[in-house]
DNA sequence: CGTGTCGAAGTTGAATTCATAATTACCGAC
DNA sequence: GTCGGTAATTATGAATTCAACTTCGACACG
């Protein structure tokens, strides 16, 4: 068996020491998002924590934390998969970040500060030259989500909906936007944006609604299981 | 056919084969409630293990349940303390509960059959006759709650309302009701099966929403810190 | 030939051991 | 006497070891 070398050997420790069972969390969640560990797919932390060149302790302790967030299923003494959401679990998720979201909304359009709504603005314009980039696309999407859910400001909805996201990752359609939907969507974030400029609540809210409900349409669609 | 029993010789009925972690981590929850363990107080993982007569792996692998769970938090290499509860906290918590219990009192009023009304009902008709009694009137009102969103049938819905409800209990004023606020929201209760039983989803989750508002405003005043 | 039981292999759950970072206590200098 | 630095102590993070349960397969018996 090869030693396990200790990579950072000349790395200065840095000003974030995040703990391992953090880092390998993290690195389970890349591997999960794209599909490297599939859904349903049994994990051998053994192999898992090996490969990692790491003992099982922070593997299992890492994968707790996903079990938590709904990311993997634990069973006792029966091991790990990797979660799979129905057709009816997207719908379920769907709805909440509507009502999570638009709530946001309203809260944003009612209290933001200029900086607040300018920094919305710049990811709405970043948004705009991305319309071809469907990877960026998809991130300056989620960046301008959770930036509206921080302004917000209210730290266990963001925690929710950074969750609730991150489940909705497991769903493979979720993040290919189709060409007419990217268009759609940007033209949804841009009355979102007129609407919190103006300071209407309940506009801003019933776009948010609708950019969910038209969202979780699109995906449906990509489903074939309405 | 031989008898599936198992000859459980000297030992405790093990018929609940839960993981010891998270045996733990629902005692840790009780101490916790309970005040055992006070908010802001710092966990000494190695001395609560052998209090337990457990090793430090279980209590370890249980304090990260509870992290994520918001009971508790940990620092890297500063140790793991029992999470507090600010003012602000409890406000932030209650429009969480708001918006995702009146949504579901909306799907509810819906999409309710027969026996789930008639399930409420029980619930809610014992609730009538523990009036004077704190402890069981809360027990009670958190099956209600419970509930209607199980009924609501949104299965993270449910998990995030459960956890929420959770940290609500780090809330010393949460669970003390006082005697006019019992009253005044078992009228609410009534009124929203009134709602349900009309299957009428804006009154119903109007009401929800109300009823958390003044759940607030009873609690804000015990707070003295609005 | 099918069923059921016993056993071996392998994986998970928990305990123990080891290493390292943080805290504290102590000592010396200013 | 106080401040600062260094050493000792202690608690946490991770690895390793030990134990128990699950699963799979072979063999015996009906």
């Amino acid at each position: 068996m090869s030693a396990p070398e200790k990579p950072s050997a000349g790395r200065p420790p840095s000003l974030a020491p995040r703990a391992l069972y953090e880092q390998v969390a993290e690195r389970l969640r890349q591997q999960i998002f794209s599909r490297e560990l599939e859904p349903g797919s049994r994990i051998d932390e053994q192999k898992l924590a090996e490969e990692y060149g790491i003992s099982r302790t922070p593997m299992r302790e890492a994968l707790k934390v996903l079990a938590t967030e709904g990311l993997v299923t634990m069973q006792m003494r029966r091991g790990c998969h990797v979660a799979e959401m129905s057709a009816d679990d997207v719908r379920q998720v769907y709805r909440l970040l509507a009502l999570l979201e638009s709530d946001a909304a309203m809260e944003v359009a009612e209290r933001a500060t200029e900086e607040d709504l300018a920094s919305l603005r710049q990811l709405q314009e970043r948004l705009e030259k991305q319309v071809r980039q469907r990877d960026a696309f998809f991130v300056t999407n989620e960046q301008f989500h959770l930036r509206l859910l921080t302004i917000a400001g209210n730290r266990w909805r963001l925690q929710i909906v950074t969750d609730l996201r991150k489940v909705m990752k497991l769903n493979r359609h979720h993040s290919l936007f189709h060409k007419g939907r990217m268009a759609e969507s940007l033209a949804e974030h841009r009355a979102l944006m007129e609407a919190l400029e103006q300071r209407d609540p309940v506009a801003a809210a019933a776009i948010v609604r609708t950019h969910f409900e038209k969202g979780l349409a699109a995906a449906a669609g990509m489903i074939h299981d309405v």
